[in-house]
DNA sequence: TCCATCCGGGG
DNA sequence: GTGTACGGATGGA
């Protein structure tokens, strides 16, 4: 017997003499690479009896049962909650879980209701056993062979939760560059790989060159590179490997050439090589170690608080991490490395090894904080990196939905994903402001409307229209249907979210003594799964999906927040603005203390951990019209807080395909108005970048624009100024492949704007046009603010010099 | 305006 | 792997 201490952090399993053989890898407290065995356990799911068949016809049914591909283990008859109601079941146990699939089309057949039957084995196993990875547990067991592996196997005979958890997780990042084609299948060799780890930095190239960098390494071939680089994660012996893009870019490049070269990529414990997940989902996974691809979690998880809506790596790490790639053209490396040029080389292992070193970072930063959700939902990280915030909120229901005894609802068919699809739920209520600049704006929200308002009002499928409250609850705030939730008990999605958001306030609590980067990481993914519930129960592809549920929510939403406005409307304050859960209002007469007071009183009234909080004081705040000026934007205003910090809403700012010399002229005249309240010196600072812009005295970097080519240039219809610029490229023999983002600007030259379109190469500050930049991108972005302010377009443009407006200020 | 498909990230 | 993939832009009808 040994016993060690072990922290899980990947599952499978493998199918040993037609039985499952459950893996778990993971580390030991010492370090060490470990594979635990489990091959006690087996997979199952339930049935239910309906009018036509009785729990004895189906006990009958499955005792006499014999198919020559699936073989019954056990049959048992137990209870668990469906709909509210406590229901008789069969739970049939079967040999393997590739017999699963073979039974469902057999009972689809004889119309037997099945459940819990797609239900992943190994994360079946984590649930049951309740398993968490990256958390400490005590295993007792046999030291045992197992064929192929490269660790130590343990067969487990008992397991206990321990403290720790996992806290130094080794980290190698990677990255590769290719040559360049324009063919988009991986069909051009692999030049050099960089690694980035904790006192590790390594870029292996074939090219031999003279460098003075020593973390260059040279090999003799592409085959030799694709060798070093299993090596280097051999020695390493890294518990997470991270990429950006990796699963759709990196690993499957590397597994497509390792195949040419026949070049075995057996990196896995269990000494298997990395495979491509099948389908479209491109999804590498490499048995024992956990990939991390920073791309996927960006997408999936990070993008609704990411201010940029590009998730190139450049960007990310810009915004994460305030740093940025090497600034090259990725295109001159092929012609770099034909030439042997060695100081394009050396910048390009330097490129190659920045990519690996924001990666790293960006893992570093980004992993504790999925560690804490993993464990919250019970998911190896690797599935938690990969997945929507839907699905987490699933396999957290599903994962209590066991200890609360309750049947999980199965996937909905097609045809009710059709139907569900079908229909849209009307959302929150937005306020349409007046245009105007405003001075002392105080600002009120719900803390976590949704998940309070489920909470609240025990919003749920299973609680939803229940006949023991018909007559006496009163129905959610929606009109033209009655629509009531239970209120002699609770449903489960309402508990659930009650468990999240009291466990976030004592992590909180906690918080506020220790300032614990780990308790952050968790309060923080405990706030974004309660938030993502009223997503995931209007979700088509829910189990715990309910129209009338989602749609009740956003009702009582619209209904507590006007509810906020009315009333502080009744007290005199100017409410200025308002959006789903948070409201702006000026004091006018009043104070801020009354403001404060009006809100507690507000609170007295409502339901549950219902709670209307005073967020914050802001000194001026700017709201602007909608394009055609009839009324107030909507979700595009600015505000600066006491610190002066500016606060930009709805104005798009971070475009792409915007000038520099725009983007900078927007962010500085919202300064100017709303730090220093200086109408007239915002408007003489625009009007003195137009003069500027007009005598050329800006350098060309302010006006370049970016466009991204996204296929094949023959294949574009319609020739916007990038397609035109890459056709000229074209002409000269340089070919822009598909993701290539264009650099131009628009000069004098020609007559439509496609045809003055110019790479930025072959001009200078004195051909660009100043006219289209100052109507085109400079005032576009400033009009809607000059407008609150009493100016016109005109006043922003025109050749002489203006005065007449003096009089406003 | 509505429905199908393509794309994102990477080089 | 006991698995249907998301949501927006685009472009064709």
């Amino acid at each position: 017997m040994v016993t060690i201490r072990f922290f899980p952090l990947d599952i499978d399993y493998r199918i040993v003499d037609n039985k499952p053989v459950i893996r778990l890898f993971g580390k030991t407290k010492e370090g060490e690479q470990v594979c635990v065995i489990d091959n006690e356990f087996y997979p199952y799911f339930y049935v239910m009896p309906d009018e036509n068949n009785s729990i004895e016809d189906l006990k009958n049914y499955f005792e006499t049962f014999t198919h020559e591909e699936i073989k019954i283990e056990k049959i048992e008859q137990v209870k668990k909650q469906y709909h509210g109601k406590e229901t008789s079941l069969l739970k049939i146990t079967v040999q393997n879980p590739g017999q699963v699939p073979k039974f469902r089309a057999v009972l689809r057949e004889n119309s037997i209701r099945y459940f819990e039957a797609d239900i992943l084995f190994a994360r079946r196993y984590l649930i049951d056993k309740e398993i968490v990875p990256t958390q400490e547990y005590i295993i007792e067991g046999e030291e045992t062979a197992m064929q192929g592996m490269k660790i130590r196997c343990i067969e487990m005979k008992e397991i206990r939760s321990g403290e720790a958890m996992l806290e130094d997780a080794k980290i190698l990042a990677f990255d590769i560059e290719a040559y360049p084609s324009e063919r988009r299948t991986f069909d051009s060799p692999i030049l050099m790989i960089s690694f980035y780890g904790k006192n590790y930095k390594k870029v292996v190239t074939w090219k031999r060159f003279n460098t003075k960098q020593d973390y260059v390494e040279f090999v003799n071939s592409e085959a030799e590179l694709l060798q070093r680089f299993k090596e280097v994660i051999e020695d390493y012996k890294p518990d997470f490997i991270t990429g950006y893009f990796s699963d759709g870019f990196d690993l499957p490049y590397i597994i497509e050439r390792a195949k040419k070269y026949k070049v075995r990529l057996d990196i896995g414990l269990d000494r298997s090589a990395p495979e491509l997940g099948k389908g479209r989902s491109n999804n590498v996974k490499i048995t024992g170690i956990n990939h991390f691809d920073v791309f996927q979690l960006t997408r999936n998880v990070l993008s609704q608080s990411l201010k940029t809506d590009s998730y190139t790596l450049n960007e990310v790490a810009k915004e994460l991490l305030g740093s940025e790639k090497v600034d090259i053209d990725i295109l001159k490396l092929g012609p770099a490395w034909d030439n042997k040029d060695d100081e394009l080389l050396d910048k390009f292992c330097e490129y190659n090894l920045q990519d690996s070193l924001l990666t790293f970072e960006l893992c570093e930063k980004l992993l504790p904080s999925v560690m804490e959700l993993a464990k919250i939902v019970n998911l190896p990280v690797y599935d938690v990196n990969r997945q929507a915030m839907s699905q987490m909120v699933e396999w957290f229901l599903i994962n209590n939905a066991r200890k609360y005894n309750i049947l999980v609802p199965n996937k909905p068919s097609r045809d009710e994903l059709a139907e569900r699809k079908s229909k849209s739920i009307q959302g929150a209520f937005v306020l349409e402001p007046v245009p105007g600049l405003y001075n002392d704006i105080l600002t009120f929200d719900f803390m976590s409307l949704y998940p309070t308002l489920i909470s609240a009002h025990n919003i749920s499928g299973a609680t939803l229209r229940c006949s023991c409250c018909r007559d006496t609850a009163e129905p959610a705030p929606l009109e033209g249907q009655k629509i009531w939730f239970c209120k002699q008990k609770r449903g489960f999605l309402p508990i659930m979210i009650n468990e999240l958001i009291e466990r976030r306030l004592r992590v909180k609590k906690i918080l506020k003594e220790t300032k614990s980067p780990f308790l952050n990481a968790r309060q923080l993914g405990l706030k974004l799964l309660a938030n993502s519930f009223w997503g995931y129960i209007g979700f088509s592809f829910s189990r715990w999906y309910s129209f009338d549920s989602a749609a009740s929510i956003t009702a009582y939403a619209r209904y507590y927040i006007k509810k906020v406005i009315d009333r502080m409307q009744e007290e005199k304050f100017n409410v200025v603005y308002s959006d789903t859960d948070s409201v702006l209002l000026t004091t006018g007469e009043r104070t801020k203390e009354d403001a404060i007071e009006v809100a507690k009183d507000i609170n007295k009234d409502l339901p549950g951990i219902m709670e209307l909080e005073f967020e914050g004081h802001f000194p001026a705040g700017i709201f602007v019209s909608t394009r055609d000026e009839k009324s107030g934007a909507k979700k595009r205003y600015a505000l600066i807080d006491e610190k002066d910090n500016l606060i930009i809403k709805g104005f798009e700012t971070v475009r792409r395909n915007t000038s520099q010399i725009a983007k900078q002229v927007q962010k500085k005249v919202l300064a100017i108005v709303l730090k220093e309240q200086n109408k007239d010196k915002a408007y003489k600072y625009v009007r003195q970048i137009v003069e500027k812009v007009r005598r050329k005295e800006l350098e060309l970097q302010n006006f370049i624009i970016k466009t991204q080519i996204t296929k094949p240039i023959e294949e574009y219809d319609s020739i916007g100024p990038h397609v035109a610029v890459a056709k000229r490229m074209m002409e000269r023999g340089l070919t822009p492949l598909p993701g290539t983002v264009l650099q131009y600007v628009i000069t004098t030259k020609g007559t439509k704007i496609r045809d003055r379109a110019r790479e930025i190469d072959e001009c200078s500050k004195e051909d660009i046009d100043p006219e289209y930049y100052i109507e085109k991108q400079i005032v576009p972005v400033v009009e809607k603010i000059f407008e609150v302010l009493g100016y016109t377009r005109d006043d922003l443009i025109s050749l002489k010099e203006q005065s007449k407006l003096d009089s406003f200020f």
